[in-house]
RNA sequence: GGGCCCGUAGCUCAGCCUGGUGGAGCGCCCGGCUGAUAACCGGGAGGUCGGGGGUUCAAAUCCCCCCGGGCCCA
């Protein structure tokens, strides 16, 4: 006959966390998941936001994502959703290529090609990539994450490839794909582009010059602009002014210079300029559209071409009055901002003229194959040769160096891919605001930043990467490649992998004009392998159906606002018409405990490893998961401590429950809830009822996405009311040794209540919750499911629900708390039994309650009476003394003053218990209407002896502090039954052991303590007790035995076993 | 410089959406309970709710400005 098993000892996360692991792996426990699962009807379509394996082991923050990941596609398995559960790993990009050439020495880009060749180059990334996605996955495991790891999407593949250029042909169908001048970073010695952050800045001393440019059209007028790059003004285009700051015309000697007002005091403190008026003073749009000259253009060829450009435009972005004239000298060539201006102004003509080097080309005229950085002195002198420069000194500022040769980058203008995203902004607007975004500013910055949209640039002169798969011919004619067998329709051959170098050379057949085509040698930007998993991880998209691609949830950090989730959506616009997501999720970072971000550097850093080994799985697990989703959370080992201690209450309340039912061989088959309902007592009808609201509480949490909740409130649960309250409650029932109808009926409500709340809490703490379903409830039922996680979402039994069983049971709290405030006030410990409490309370449903439960409240209050009262009865227990402040009512009421003083001397009782009421108490005294308010008295209680009182907003509680010589002996008897117990367990008896008890008392209390015989031999299980008069006997009895002082006498306890 | 998030006890954080006597855990002090026990419970001390202004009978909560930290951009 099976009978509920039981757990013992400590909590040892790592103990049962490897006996979980082993026996998941024992038992194939993920592929039984994926099997059951399998077979579900409803479908809950996630994908895994691929992490980028640039490092051997996720950082803590990662195993927050997993975590959140795992409990949602826990509880949807459990609900009944089959669920896609494919994680993967985002597998290409610079950063890889970094780190490859960090390990193989490498210094620069064309190294990559002269020295090693591409094709070994690359085979280094992958094995860098496998290797660090092997470690990772392997902590992901260990975290318990019950996802696809054996099959993983990895966006290297070919088959994936080919599922990006099938979308990138597809952008190119809608005439979407264009190649377009755009503004990178450059490293002048390494001859590359660099990303973003790839440039560090360093503090460098430059040039800080002023510039006057002819105003065309108007004599002696100047344009004023400031730079620190005199090399820029060779492609100088235009000149930027804020349309709504104030400008001023000012006069120096003969001539007129144009700067912003708010600038005009800098220049000419900086300049020295001493003899100049203001002469006009205008909005900056005033001067919108006004020509000038540019002061080199007889010496630079180029400016010839950029004459007709030269103007005066506007730009509320990038102008600011925080340094130089407030007029900002424009060169699309060699600026982000500039560019982004030429593109508003409709200038087409982005020069840079410089090459690989960063030497002027012949288009910069003199300065030709002069290094730039090196021509700015020439510059400066040619400008001042044609009395343009006003001003020149130098300026230590931060700017942008190559991080691997520190040498100054400079600004190029190059040809890029770009995809026309800009031309989808309502589609994409109209598809972001249909998202489900969780919490709801998700949305807000979604929509910011699709309203400063900008086209998408596609292309990256690298090769780790998913290869751009066009093609060109001598002629320029065009061809983009949505698939592998399309390479052999035009006319090439299936590479051994569609990686450079080996896609470099498949020569196409040009179907316009025949001649051969080649590759463009880019390859794709990292962003677009991951905005499209959604559905390359599934395959070709046309073998899919719309319902496996747009995806019902994802979940990652803040930053894939603008990162992952931005993607997504422009390839899920850009692919099928919609947005790819219906439900975002989005979670915070995980920082140190001061609220900085974990650095290796800063010795803050903490990996999943770490952590795994230090506190275990399942403590990490829900640390991670009861912070509030969206928030940053501070990591700290004291925060996970905390964790813990609640899993050690939680770990032993299943000791506690499983221990005795264990014991009592209950067998929750035979004996079942349903057949005890008659014997329920009030606090196992109130359980029943926590435990159901519980269930309902958490389903609706995890429906909503709100993990944090979920969590919060299931532990509460299990601490606050199983733990602390109802154990408390059901101690007596239990100890009883028969197999009583009582006991029974506790036994039905608590399996019932773990195992169900157990079920909840599985996607939190799958370890600890597996265990526990094997070691105590799988062997109550060996005919359950294998493993917890193939058990149903638990149901919500309604029937059980009793809001207002639940609203008393908190109240019947309140007057054990206040009970209990009272005792420590007259120092009577809880174990002493007293005569009565009385409740005062005006209040119908209090009197109700008290009445309706006087039996469990006498019961946890160790009272023997208990008394309801109203408020107005106090009064036999409180005496209120209320004096005058002279001081207030002596000059209110001048001439009835002794008269009214004597009045409050007669009616303390009743002006105190007005004030305290309605905070006012009238009277009439010679004709003359008194008020007394709380400010004109003091008012201080006086509690009668042998009572104890204590205030509640609700009412009052009153103990009885006189204790008789019955409920002192009462108090002994448990006093002394205690002490064996203490004794019983450091003999570490079993619980149901049989011992013989020899006690020593002085000959008074044997007396008090003789009337209790029977209970404290049953209550310790002992089939003999005698009472000794003399020491000396105790001392001759063999046995564990034990000196105790009780109520200040000295006690000796002897027991032993019976066997 | 812009958008968004966060700021509450010594520490970590709930409460804010929907205004109504400021909470929990940890730490500290005092007391207690206990065959779950290296656990637990009660009480106490500890708060300009980041600062300022406004709306309101009433603001931690709603609005505006500022300060500090974070994310993303520029």
């Amino acid at each position: 006959m099976p009978v509920t098993g039981k757990i013992n000892g400590r909590y040892d996360p790592h103990s049962v966390e490897d006996w979980v692991k082993r026996f998941w792996e024992e038992n194939r426990v993920y592929d039984l998941v994926k099997k059951w699962n399998g077979g579900m009807e409803k479908k809950f379509n996630f994908i895994d936001g691929p992490p980028y394996p640039s490092g051997d082991v996720p950082h803590i923050g990662t195993a927050w994502n997993k975590a959140l990941k795992d409990v949602i596609l826990r509880f949807k398995r459990m609900n009944g959703y089959r669920v896609f559960d494919k994680p993967g790993y985002d597998c290409h990009g610079l950063p890889i290529e970094v780190k490859v050439e960090q390990k193989l020495g490498i210094r620069n880009k064309r190294e990559i090609e002269e020295k090693l060749g591409v094709d070994r180059f690359i085979e280094e990334c992958k094995k860098l990539v496998y290797y660090n996605i092997e470690s990772m996955t392997k902590w992901f495991k260990e975290l318990g994450v019950f996802m696809d790891w054996e099959d993983p999407y990895l966006t290297l593949r070919d088959e994936y490839i080919e599922a990006g250029w099938w979308l990138i042909k597809k952008i190119d169908e809608q005439g979407l794909l264009d190649r377009e001048y755009r503004v990178v970073y450059w490293c002048p010695r390494c001859s590359t582009t660099l990303a973003e952050y790839e440039v560090e800045y360093h503090e460098l001393e430059d040039p800080s010059i002023y510039v006057k440019f002819p105003v065309r059209g108007r004599d002696k007028e100047y344009l004023l602009i400031w730079t620190t790059t005199p090399w820029t003004l060779i492609a100088n285009t235009f000149i930027m002014v804020h349309p709504d700051e104030t400008y001023v015309k000012i006069r120096v000697e003969d001539e007129y210079y144009i700067l912003a007002k708010q600038r005009l005091n800098h220049f000419i403190e900086e300049t020295g300029v001493r003899d100049y008026s203001v002469v006009e003073e205008f909005k900056g749009s005033e001067i919108i559209g006004l020509e000038y000259d540019h002061p080199l253009e007889d010496i630079v060829p180029l400016q010839k071409e950029l004459k007709k450009f030269h103007r005066v435009v506007g730009s509320r972005e990038f102008v600011t009055m925080y340094e130089g004239t407030g007029l900002v000298h424009g060169a699309p060539g060699h600026g982000f901002e500039d560019f982004l201006v030429a593109k508003q102004e409709g200038i087409d003509l982005i020069v840079s003229p410089l090459d690989d080097e960063g030497r002027f080309t012949s288009e910069a005229g003199k300065y030709s194959g002069l290094y730039v950085r090196e021509a700015n002195d020439e510059i400066i002198g040619d400008l001042r040769g044609r009395k343009a420069l006003v001003y020149a000194s130098t300026i230590k500022h931060k700017y942008p160096v190559c991080w691997r040769c520190k040498t100054p980058v400079v600004m190029r203008a190059t040809p890029q891919w770009i995809i026309r995203v800009t031309r989808l902004k309502d589609k994409l607007m109209e598809e972001i605001e249909r998202v489900n975004w969780m919490p709801d500013w998700g949305l807000e910055r979604m929509k910011h930043m699709i309203e400063n949209l900008q086209d998408w640039v596609l292309s990256r002169q690298r090769y780790w990467g998913t290869p751009l798969p066009i093609w060109i011919c001598p002629e320029g004619h065009k061809l983009v490649i949505g698939s592998r067998e399309e390479l052999v329709k035009y006319g090439g051959e299936i590479p051994r992998e569609l990686h450079r170098p080996w896609i470099d050379d498949v020569v196409l057949k040009c179907p316009v004009c025949g001649h051969e085509m080649k590759r463009v040698p880019d390859v794709i930007d990292v962003w677009f392998d991951s905005a499209i998993c959604f559905y390359a991880s599934k395959g070709h998209p046309s073998r899919l159906k719309i319902e496996d691609i747009i995806l019902d949830f994802i979940v990652e950090g803040h930053d894939q606002i603008r990162g992952w989730f931005f993607s997504l959506l422009r390839a899920g616009v850009l692919g099928f018409n919609q947005s790819p997501y219906r439900n975002v999720l989005i979670h915070g970072f995980t920082l140190d405990e001061k609220g900085r971000e974990m650095h290796k550097s800063l010795g803050n850093y903490v990996g999943t490893d770490e952590a795994i080994k230090r506190v275990g799985r399942d403590p990490l697990r829900l640390w991670t998961l009861q912070n509030t989703v969206w928030e940053d959370a501070r990591f700290s080992w004291k925060a996970i401590d905390e964790v813990r201690r609640d899993l050690d209450i939680i770990w032993n309340t299943f000791v506690f429950a499983s221990t005795y039912m264990n014991l009592d061989g209950f067998d929750p088959s035979k004996y079942r809830l349903e057949d005890y309902l008659d014997d329920l007592r009030i606090e196992d009808k109130w359980l029943l009822s926590r435990i159901n609201s519980l269930a309902e509480k958490v389903t609706d949490a995890l429906n909503n996405y709100r993990i944090h909740e979920a969590a919060r409130i299931l532990r509460s649960f299990i601490v606050e009311d199983v733990s602390h309250w109802y154990i408390r409650l059901i101690r007596s029932r239990v100890w009883v040794e028969e197999n009583t109808r009582d006991k029974l009926a506790a036994y039905t409500t608590l399996y019932y209540t773990l195992f169900k709340w157990l079920k909840l809490i599985a996607p939190f703490t799958p370890f600890l919750a597996e265990y526990i379903y094997q070691e105590v409830f799988r062997r109550a039922d060996p005919n359950l499911p294998l493993t917890i996680h193939v058990n149903e979402w638990p149901s919500i039994d309604r029937e059980y629900i009793d809001k207002k069983l639940e609203d008393e049971m908190e109240f019947i709290r309140e007057i054990y708390e206040a009970s209990a405030a009272a005792r420590m006030k007259a120092g009577i410990k809880l174990r002493q039994p007293i005569r009565s409490i009385t409740i005062y309370s005006d209040r119908r449903e209090v009197l109700e309650i008290v009445e309706k439960y006087s039996e469990l409240i006498k019961l946890l209050v160790n009272a023997k009476n208990l008394l309801v009262k109203p408020v107005s009865e106090i009064g036999e227990l409180i005496k209120y003394r209320v004096t005058p402040n002279y001081k207030v009512l002596g000059p209110k009421y001048r001439d009835i003053a002794k008269k009214l003083f004597k009045y409050i001397e007669e009616n303390q009782e009743v002006i105190a218990r007005d004030i305290l009421a309605n905070n006012r108490h009238e009277t009439i005294i010679e004709d003359v209407k008194v008020v007394i308010s709380k400010e004109d008295v003091s008012i201080t209680p006086v509690y009668l002896g042998g009572y104890s009182v204590e205030d509640r907003e609700w009412g009052s509680v009153a103990i009885d502090t006189k204790l008789s010589k019955e409920e002192l002996s009462e108090g002994l008897a448990r006093d002394l039954v205690r002490r064996i117990q203490v004794m019983r367990k450091e003999m570490k008896l079993e619980l149901d052991a049989k011992i013989k008890t020899y006690v020593y008392a002085p000959p008074e209390h044997i007396e008090l303590l003789k009337p209790h015989r029977e209970y404290i031999m049953n209550e310790t299980r002992s089939i003999e007790l005698q009472f000794l008069k003399d020491e000396r006997e105790a001392e001759d009895i063999k046995g564990y035995r034990k000196e105790w002082i009780i109520n200040d006498e000295k006690y000796l306890i002897v027991i032993k076993e019976s066997r």
